[in-house]
DNA sequence: CATGAACCTCACGTTAACGTGAAACGCCGG
DNA sequence: CCGGCGTTTCACGTTAACGTGAGGTTCATG
């Protein structure tokens, strides 16, 4: 049984999110999330927000079509954002002017991918007319090969 | 110059569509779509409609994510579909009964395909609003170093 | 403490979807 | 009729994204 932690062993992971155990390491591998935690014996555990950001990757795959080398860049901004976001009110670090820039290069990201998420919705609308038109194509035929019925023997 | 006739060599058809010559010739090689039509010495030439063909292809394989081999199977239905309509009030070639489960089976297919088209503009929905909400925090971050101006030196 | 299931790390294999020459041939303007 | 650019057919190369063992380790349970 699960501890309350909600901490998940790989093969639970892979089967919530879709994914084999292999496809999860090979992730980690190309450090598209940070390495997971383990277990005393090595055995990775994976958070719910790893779990989280699983799915996303999985979106950002498989929705948007992206390659895990494009994610990987998308997410170490993201995770730039959040960076900078912790050190906000702090000193030291970055300077406001560097900081202001990876915010601006983090926002054309965002708003990249906000492009290409609009010009996908678009076109999947383009093809559900077209799909629709087909059915009824289809079924204009299947109608016609109804009232054929008895006729020609 | 191009004659009225509209057809196209390989290398305008390719830069109409986005592809690359190699990729026109792959596509023919398995069977997307019926081998292009020659000239006297073996120079292909494209017609509109395969080059509407080739876009639907390149839409099944950037828009929905399809393999080749699936878009293949795809089209080979929607093919039997256009042969079935031309028989149809022809007597000879295929029973009712065969034409009525290869219309069904092509409909399944149909069907299947805006399964998939709604099953991604759902995920596209939610992607919209987790790239928006980023937008915004972003803006937020943005500002906040905007009114920090003067403050730590 | 034994045992079986789940996990670990290599490391090589596989597949789809093309890329990239090489060598030869076709097309066309001068 | 010729020069150059476009096109042809092999055929091997490449890359991403995993799959698939092999051989060993760890975890939980009786």
């Amino acid at each position: 049984m699960e501890r309350g932690t909600g901490y998940l062993q790989i093969g639970e992971a892979a089967s919530r999110t879709s994914l084999t155990q292999r496809t999860l390491r090979y992730y980690e591998e190309l450090g598209l999330f940070r390495p997971a935690s383990r277990m005393e014996g090595g055995f990775r555990l994976y958070s719910p927000d790893d779990v989280e950001r699983i799915d996303y990757i999985k979106n950002l795959r498989d929705v948007l079509g992206f390659s895990l080398a494009e994610i990987k860049e998308m997410l170490a901004a993201e995770d730039t954002r959040a960076q900078i976001k912790r050190e906000l009110h702090q000193t030291g670090g970055l300077s406001r002017e560097e900081r202001r820039n990876q915010l601006l290069k983090l926002k054309e990201v965002a708003v990249g991918q906000m492009r290409i998420v609009n010009e996908k919705r678009a076109r999947l609308k383009d093809m559900r007319h077209g799909i629709q038109d087909r059915i009824e194509r289809i079924d204009t035929l299947l109608a016609e090969l109804g009232e054929m019925a008895g006729a020609t023997s």
